[in-house]
DNA sequence: ACCGTAGGAGACGCAAGCGTTTCTTATGTG
DNA sequence: CACATAAGAAACGCTTGCGTCTCCTACGGT
């Protein structure tokens, strides 16, 4: 993908410049937006360099900082041009398993590609509250769960999920799997995505909550107040 | 925690040594590791520095050298002293709940405390196959999925849990929503785990797989060959 | 065709980290 | 107590990245 320079490999690079002709405004935007994201990819939020950010847009490093001042403004900007939107907000195939499985693999595609190692640098190399971190939440994940919790809904009016279980929480559960094999595995397959929708996701959404079993085992206790659970320290 | 040279306060840090003293041998290592994870925590894999170790740890590099001759090597070393070994590996309070709760509990502890950080390096800062990401799943991940299964095992057997429950990706359940809660907000807190356990993975464990409905659907087909799912770019 | 703008290329001094080396001296073993 | 060992501290030359600056020229509008 890169020489030792860092330079883009001019066959592959959609932003490719012949030596000596020059990009402007836009153009060289775009470039410099695609660099970031690779670099970022590359070497993680906290080892990218500015001059490695010019050199893989075969540019100098005054076009970089006549826009960006500091890494943190150009790598903000530069995550928030790879974010998607949400697609098909308000459609619905009409069946909560296809509408699962669809938005499921969206994500997958999404983080088996280029961009994966992008969504990693983001949840991993920013603490909490970072704004990169932020802007992961608000703009790639937030309105998932929201759509999600929507199809959830929908779903539950066509009788095909258990009245109540359209709550973030639930919505939550087949995203959060799929990120962890991500994490894990550095992808996220296809028979991934439809066993999490067919053995986790749609058994949650589907299944009546606790129906008595043949010998209901002294029905769980609804609550315990166990104390050493999670203190922050 | 550390002051602008990155040495530990002396008050506060278990290893401090007075200036003028010397440790040796394996006092020193636990020092070096503890200034390692500190430095890992604090900057991330990518950015932390050698320098800044041996700053932490008050000693010289040559220190450091003498032991490692990478960073990759102390990191390695450093990360294997940290990760917990899973605690009370057969025993069972005789709850499903109680277990679930325990687990997820001392989950949370870990990740909520000063390794949390580290965690986050190495499930975000390592792409997969690099030898520290291996190293966080066989030592931390692993070995508490392969106890939680045993756990459910057990329930099934006292009829606390669905016949066929006992699944490394059911299991995987609980740990996948705790982690993504705690990579997206910092922390996992009580009500975290007691929510994650009541609405998410009890339900799953203890509920018959798809009892048929009052109106059931046109149960959902089994399998369906949808193209456009999860393609490794 | 002209010309103002801005892009490319790279040099600048500075700071930080690299891995090595040297020198002094605290340490604990015999 | 004497001594071999290894710790602390700091300097070495080197490389890389920083952010600024300058020079020259390709670009695109008039």
């Amino acid at each position: 993908m890169t020489d030792p320079t860092g330079q883009s490999s001019s066959w592959l690079d959609p932003y490719f410049c012949p030596a000596g002709r020059r990009r402007r405004g836009p153009a060289l935007e775009q470039a410099l937006y695609s660099a970031t994201l690779g670099q970022l990819a590359e070497h993680g939020l906290g080892a990218m360099t500015m001059e490695g950010v010019a050199a893989a847009a075969r540019t100098g490093k005054a076009s970089l900082y006549r826009r960006w001042s500091t890494k943190e403004d150009l790598v903000l900007d530069a995550v928030g041009c790879a974010m998607p939107a949400v697609e098909d907000y308000d459609s619905s195939t009409g069946s909560l398993r296809e509408d699962l499985l669809h938005l499921l693999s969206q994500m997958a595609t999404f983080v088996n590609g280029p961009n994966g190692q992008i969504v990693r640098s983001l949840l991993c190399g920013a603490e909490p509250g970072h704004p990169l971190l932020e802007m992961a939440r608000t703009r790639l994940i937030d309105p998932r769960l929201h759509r999600l919790v929507r199809l959830i809904e929908q779903a539950v009016d066509r009788g095909e999920a258990r009245p109540g279980s359209a709550t973030p929480t639930l919505a939550q559960v087949g995203p959060a799997i799929a990120i962890h094999r991500f994490l894990l595995f550095g992808r996220v397959t296809e028979d991934d995505v439809a066993e999490i929708v067919d053995s986790v996701v749609l058994p949650l959404l589907q299944d009546g909550p606790r129906p008595p079993h043949a010998e209901p085992p002294a029905a769980p206790p609804p609550r315990v107040d166990r104390a050493p659970v999670a203190q922050v320290h």
